[in-house]
DNA sequence: CTTGGCACTCATAGGGAGGGAGTGCCAGCG
DNA sequence: CGCTGGCACTCCCTCCCTATGAGTGCCAAG
C-alpha cells in the first residue's frame, strides 16, 4: 500500500516542512533529498499520499504539508528519538543539580525544558497520592492553634493550620505526634485514610476532639491537594508561531490547570513517551498543537508527568529526546534528595 | 498655558482613543462630547496640545492619539480612580475568602486581578524580610537529617533540610528548638541575623556543630528567599492587543522574575497607586506598556506589591480602581489568617 | 514504472485610481 | 480676541487589476 519510497517521501515532506514552515513541492524534494527519482515520480507518490490522507495542499497550486495522520505515521514509524548531545546532557545535569527544594527543582525543570525545546514546557508536581509519608509534625503556633506539617518522600511539604478551639498541653501534642508518626511513617499517601481509622481509639478521651480536628484537616489536605499543581514556562516561544486557532486560545488553555492535566495525560499512562498530535488532543483550543509528554519519578515509580506543547509542525525527534532526557534527570534528582 | 477647555479636549482624546483604539478626530470629539464648541476650535486646541507634546498624529491626515506625556497628564490631573461596583466588590471578597493558605491567596488574587482588568496581573509574594517569625520548628527526618520549618506572621512557611553529619539526640533537638523559639519569637525577619548571633554560646559544646549547621541553613534561607517570588496570570489577555514592540518581548519579560520585580517597583515605594506609563518603564521590551501597581500588606505595613500590566492605551481609572481594591482586600485576608 | 513536457490553477506582489477622513489655514463674525 | 464655517490639501486605505511564478495533474514516450 505504501512502499518504501512513498514513506521516504512522507518523511522528507515532514522534515522539510518542519524546518522551513512552507509547503514543500516535488522539485524541492528531489533537489534536497537524493531520492534517486525525478520530480514527476515524486508527484505521483505525493498524489497517493494525499489520497490516503497523509498530506494535503493548502491551495491548489501550492506544495504539500503533512496532516495530523501524516505526523502520526512519521512519529510512529519514520523517526527515531534523537538523543541529546553530550554538552546538552551536561548542561541539564548541572542546572538541575543546583536545586535546593522541590519548588526549585520543578521551577528549574520547566524553564530548562522550555529552553531546550524552544517551546512551552509543562511540568506537574510529583503526585501526593503516589508518595509516601516521611514525617508528620504537629507544632503549636498559638493558644488554640496547631500547625500540621506533612513531609513526603519526594521532598514535598504540605502545611495547614488547625483550630483546636480548646487549649491543649504540650504532652498531649507530643503523644499525638508520636502516634501519628508510628501509624503513618512510610505509609502510602493513598492509604492514609484507612491507616488513621484506628487512631482515635488510642487517644485519651480528653484529647479526642483535638485528634479529630487534626485528622480531619489531614484528610482534607490530601483531598485538596489531589488536584495536582502544574506549572508552565516558555510562553514567549509561542509568539513567533502562527496558530490558525489563535494564540489566545492556547494561552488561555495554559492557564487552566484542568486543561493542563488532561494535556499531560494520566500518570498511570505508559511511562515512556506519549505524543498527541493535533486533533488527537482532547482540548478544543489546542487542535493545532501537539504535546510530547513523559512520566517521571523515583525509580520505576511514576510520580507525575512533564512535557512540551508546540505547534503540530514541530521537531518531534528532537523534542522527544529532550523530554525523555529531562524526565530521567528529574527522576534522579528527586531520588537523591 | 493649558486652559480648562484644552484639558477637557485632552481628556476626551484619551477616553475616546482608549475605548475605540482609533485615532480620534476633531469632528468625532465635537459629536461625542458636548464641549460646546465647534470642530474648528477643537482643531486649534489640538494643534496646541500636539505642539506641547501631549498628543500626536500617526499620519498627516489621521486623528490624534495621546503620547505618554498625554497619558501622564491624564492620570495625574484629569481622571479620578474609578471605584468598583458593589457586585464586583462582593465578588472579590467571596472569591478571596475561600483561600486556605498563602499559595492559594496569591493564586486567587492574581487570577482575580487578571479577570477584573482583562489584562495581565502580577502579584509578588509577601516579603520575607518584612515579616516576623511566628514559629520555628526542628524536626528529625532521618538519622543525620533535620528539617527546619520557619513560619511567618503572613502565613508563609519555609522549610529546608539540614545535614548534621553526626547523630543528634531528641533532647538536644528539643533544647535547640526551645532556644530558637525564645530567641526568635516575634522577631523581625530582617533582625534574625543579629538575634541569633548570641545563640551558639548558650548551646552545650557537644551540640555546637549541629547548632552551627542549623543557623547557617536558617540564614541561608533568609538570603535565598530574599529574591521574592512573583507570579502572573492573564497572559491570554495580551493576545488581542497589538504591541508594536511585539508580543514576544512582553511574554519574555513576564517570565523573568527580575524584570517583574523592577516592574512593580520597590516595596518601600508609596503604598498608594503607582502608575508607570510607556517609556517611563525601566525595561526595554515594555516601552509600549503601562503598569499600575500598589503595595499591599497587613495594616499600614506594606509587605509586597501587586499590579497590572497592559498597553499604554488602557483604561487607567478602571484599572487603578481594581488594583487598589484588590490590594486592600488581600491585606485584609492576610491580616485575618 | 519512470520520465519530460505542457497546460492549468491560484496565491501573491505590485501598481494605480478613487474615496474619505482629517487637517491647516483663512476670512468673517460676535 | 476668540470662535466659526468654508475650503483646499494631504495621505491612508481599499479595491481592482495584472503579471509572476511555483506547483500540480495529465499524457505520451522511453
Amino acid at each position: 500500500m505504501l512502499d518504501d519510497r512513498k514513506l521516504a517521501v512522507l518523511r522528507a515532506v515532514v522534515e522539510d516542512y518542519v524546518s522551513t514552515n512552507e509547503p514543500v513541492g516535488s522539485k524541492a524534494l528531489a533537489d534536497r533529498h537524493n531520492l534517486g527519482v525525478s520530480p514527476a515520480t515524486i508527484r505521483n507518490d505525493m498524489a497517493v499520499l494525499e489520497e490516503q490522507g497523509y498530506i494535503t495542499q493548502p491551495h491548489t497550486s501550492a506544495g504539500r504539508i503533512p496532516t495530523d495522520k501524516g505526523y502520526r505515521l512519521f512519529v510512529d514509524r519514520l523517526s527515531t528519538v534523537k538523543p541529546l548531545s553530550a554538552p546538552e546532557r551536561r548542561a541539564i545535569e548541572t542546572f538541575l543539580a543546583g536545586a535546593y527544594d522541590l519548588d526549585d527543582v520543578v521551577g528549574r525543570t520547566v524553564r530548562l525544558l522550555a529552553q531546550l525545546t524552544r517551546q512551552v514546557a509543562v511540568v506537574q508536581y510529583p503526585s501526593l497520592t503516589r508518595s509516601s509519608v516521611r514525617h508528620v509534625e504537629l507544632v503549636p503556633v498559638a493558644a488554640q492553634r496547631l500547625l500540621l506539617v506533612l513531609i513526603t518522600n519526594t521532598g514535598r511539604v504540605e502545611q495547614r493550620v488547625i483550630e483546636t478551639h480548646i487549649d491543649i498541653s504540650e504532652d498531649s501534642i507530643a503523644h499525638l505526634r508520636a502516634l501519628l508518626n508510628t501509624c503513618l511513617d512510610g505509609c502510602w499517601l493513598g492509604d492514609v485514610p484507612t491507616a488513621v481509622a484506628e487512631l482515635p481509639g488510642q487517644v485519651p478521651v480528653e484529647d479526642r476532639s483535638v485528634a479529630a480536628a487534626v485528622l480531619s484537616v489531614l484528610l482534607e489536605t490530601l483531598v485538596e491537594k489531589h488536584d495536582e499543581k502544574i506549572v508552565f514556562a516558555g510562553a514567549a516561544n509561542l509568539a513567533p508561531v502562527d496558530f490558525s486557532q489563535g494564540l489566545r486560545q492556547v494561552l488561555e488553555a495554559l492557564e487552566e490547570q484542568v486543561v493542563l492535566m488532561r494535556l499531560l495525560g494520566e500518570v498511570g499512562d505508559s511511562s515512556t513517551l506519549t505524543v498527541r498530535i493535533g486533533t488527537e488532543n482532547p482540548h478544543e483550543g489546542l487542535q493545532t498543537t501537539s504535546v510530547v509528554a513523559a512520566g517521571y519519578g523515583v525509580g520505576d515509580q511514576a510520580l507525575a508527568r512533564l512535557g512540551v506543547l508546540g505547534p503540530t509542525r514541530m521537531d518531534y525527534p528532537g523534542t522527544m529526546g529532550a523530554v525523555r532526557a529531562v524526565a530521567r534527570y528529574v527522576g534522579q534528582i528527586l531520588a537523591e534528595s
